[in-house]
DNA sequence: GCCGATTTGTCCGTATGTATC
DNA sequence: CGATACATACGGACAAATCGG
């Protein structure tokens, strides 16, 4: 649902480009326009476009207009952007999604898990492994670390579900921020037995690790991912800054 | 150089964070007190503390203030993140880039080449292949292509140094965004010949092609960059849409 | 080349809402 | 409850770029 007045421009704006509306490369109409079309300010209606130029849907051009560059993308595998958790992206690409729980602790970080994750010495952390399947197909490999004082009520159950889920509808807490880098890694044993991989195949994974933070500015999570290489795939909107 | 009044205030606080004016987890002055530091108005900070936002680097958390959230990355290895060209990043890891032309012709695109690129059938085209070394290793292999039109004068030697360079110092041309895919694949024959990789080591590669646009909104460039994997490092920062 | 209309970019001031403490 | 801080929204002014006449 949208919650404010820009935001129902943008959500209306980026659906109308999505099904076509406006064709590739040509204009949206112009600004002042689009003031009257939805009864607001001009501020209003440029922080809608401004969403849509960092998605990458539009181009703004002084003195002429703002430009559609959406192109759909083949959304074959396993696509990954904004952030997401697994059951979203699966739903999103309509495909049944899975998760398995493999290993789920409560430790301490000692200096080496602090200097890796970046939460500070002696935070109470869940530790969890998990596998996510998709359409039955081992893809991703996943090492979690949780803030144990932000969701002390975190189960079993709930990492088999959806974390992000019962963070957000349970807990209300909400995910702004998420640094992630991004390399590629050598299969290690544990990969291979979990993902069924053919070392002849490929012997590299995709590995992302993020760092997560919630609307009060604290990281609250620690994540490596790693990903079949096969069915890896990251999109990315950058701009240049002049 | 700073352009604008809200430029000059998000470099200077940029700066401020990153030589660590401000201690993680700690709040920047509230933006009554940058509206006065800055004599400006409260629009233009708050523009300012938004590409902090979006650049990772802060967190606004409404009823207490704006939050430091930068923490230091160790840029080992070819860290990637916003748009900049193999010699600007050189340049920035403080190491001796160099560039070797290994193909440099003129193509038109056919249907294949059109689906693939984006390009509209029929488009003149550089193509260009180049090997990207970093103090003395070849790090990258490119295949680049780039519309004819734009830039015609462009030669060899241009793309020997850097293309970017001369199409905003000597053209005058502004990138503005760039729509990027990451992917991991195997590794071929020409990779394995100019990266001179062992395949007992590493037998994949990473995969960014990206597309480029100019300020004028149209699509200049195509480019498959392939990284060697223990040198490849992608940094992102997203933000979640609620 | 100039001029004027259109369109986006920057900047300002103000009012009101909402969250934190 | 009040003070403080960020979030949303409105309106207006001027600059800069584009385009057609």
């Amino acid at each position: 649902m949208p919650k404010t007045k820009y935001d129902t421009i943008y959500r209306d704006l980026k659906t109308k480009i999505e099904t076509g509306d406006y064709e590739y490369q040509a204009l949206l109409p112009s600004e002042h326009v689009l003031v009257q079309t939805y009864d607001c300010s001009r501020n209003t209606v440029r922080r809608a476009i401004s969403r849509l130029v960092s998605d990458g849907y539009v181009q703004s051009v002084q003195g002429k207009g703002v430009r559609n560059i959406f192109q759909p993308v083949p959304q074959s595998s396993f696509t990954m952007g904004g952030i997401e958790s697994f059951k979203e992206s699966a739903l999103r690409n309509h495909q049944d999604g899975r998760t398995r729980v493999i290993l789920f602790t409560v430790l301490t970080a000692d200096k080496k898990i602090s200097a890796r994750t970046g939460f500070p010495m002696g935070t109470q952390l869940f530790y969890i492994q998990r596998i996510h399947y998709l359409d039955g197909k081992a893809l991703i490999i996943n090492h979690n670390y949780f803030r144990y004082d932000i969701m002390p009520g975190l189960t079993r159950e709930i990492a088999e579900d959806s974390v992000y889920e019962y963070l957000e509808q349970t807990l209300h807490m909400t995910i702004v921020n998420s640094k992630r880098i991004m390399t590629v890694e050598k299969v290690t044993e544990i990969d291979e037995k979990y993902l069924e991989l053919n070392l002849d195949d490929y012997n590299c994974l995709a590995v992302v690790t993020s760092q997560t933070y919630n609307s009060g500015g604290v990281m609250f999570e620690y994540t490596q991912s790693r990903h079949r290489p096969d069915y890896f795939r990251f999109q990315d909107n950058a701009t240049r800054k002049i």
